[in-house]
DNA sequence: CATTAGTGCTAACGAGTGTTAGTGTATTTT
DNA sequence: AAAATACACTAACACTCGTTAGCACTAATG
């Protein structure tokens, strides 16, 4: 067929994942074949090989660079010496944006992580519970000093996560209203909710 | 093996499909097997065969039966002489403890319609979007009538929608608060963030 | 009791899966 | 220019998949 199309910037294994991405979004990652992946880059599906180890290596790339991303951000606004309102509405905006625009890599890691094979499956698993366990203390920390209304933190945390994983939804239709409009609606909804 | 267990109340056919939703919810629709499902059922894959039509039968059952609960759960509350506010508020109870009861079948529905076959995937696709665009219009007369926040409508529709499914999380969750507290808590945050 | 419909089994099909081996050809490095 | 490496190809593997055919047994019906 022809070879892999690169820029200076992406290798071919990057171009796969890219790839892989989308289509594990679009089609799930059971149903997705290594055939349809290797014609989305131009290529026999042999060849792929050369750049990757296998087909679930590909999901747990994806899994866990949205992962890591998610907990590199957790430590940073953890340390900021703001209130509790403040870190959760700079969170969902970081969640907000990241889903905008690395829309098909969060999309595949919020759905498709089951399909992970051991050991990965444990190791992202546990990253998520420390995630939403961080995420809780913040709103607890909120509701001591009254800033937050009396409410379940890890329902809290839920309702807000999978508010923003809806923005797939917004993704899809065709009468969007812009990325920015967007979050502003978002924050307005979900803080306002928690707001005393 | 021996014959596919029932009560008076339930065919066999029904057994296979709560049985089915159970399992695509688990694995995923593509990565569940008949030959599992059999083994779920305590029968051969073929014996199957004796009760349904195809896979994707099984699939299509259970996402409409949900769907025309919804729709019809539609109509009754468009007809009340209800103001928005509490037509949103018995239209979320209605689909939390929905979810709550009817976890398998709605989780499948939600999440697996993607694998649906034509001419039932458009059918489906076009009951989801009138369902969201009559829920949007409730939320609009409420901002008319300036008892909601002016925030845009569609985008309200989506985070309501997705905070409900996130239910899935909950169902998972070993620390469980219980169903009726979890109602409470989801109505006070998501209420409340629409209310001005 | 005989007939029939319902339900299960084994065996096998054709198609599609992820992946490997082996080989040839560009491209890069020396 | 020669050698080494990267990359793509064809062919095939072992396997799983949904599903069908054909046959046997069991329960309900007359």
């Amino acid at each position: 067929m022809g070879r892999i199309k690169t820029d200076s910037n992406h290798t071919r294994k990057e171009v796969i994942i890219t790839s892989a991405a989308a289509l594990f979004k679009e089609k799930g990652f059971k149903a997705a074949s290594m055939r349809e992946l290797a014609d989305v880059v131009g290529v026999e599906a042999a060849s792929l090989y050369n750049h990757i180890h296998s087909k679930s290596e590909l999901l747990h790339i994806i899994c866990f660079e949205v992962a890591n991303r998610y907990m590199h951000t957790m430590d940073e606004i953890e340390a900021e010496p703001t209130n509790s309102i403040q870190k959760i509405e700079k969170l969902l905006r970081f969640l907000i944006t990241g889903m905008v625009l690395h829309y098909d890599e969060v999309y595949v890691s919020d759905r498709e992580w089951k399909h992970l094979s051991e050991p990965y499956l444990s190791n992202f698993q546990s990253q998520r519970r420390t995630f939403r366990k961080r995420f809780a203390a913040i709103i607890e920390q909120g509701i001591a000093k009254k800033e937050i209304k009396k409410i379940d933190a890890p329902t809290a945390v839920l309702i807000l996560l999978h508010a923003v994983s809806g923005i797939e939804s917004w993704h899809r239709s065709k009468v969007k209203i812009n990325g920015k409009e967007l979050e502003e609606n978002m924050i307005t909804i979900l803080v306002g909710g928690l707001k005393k």
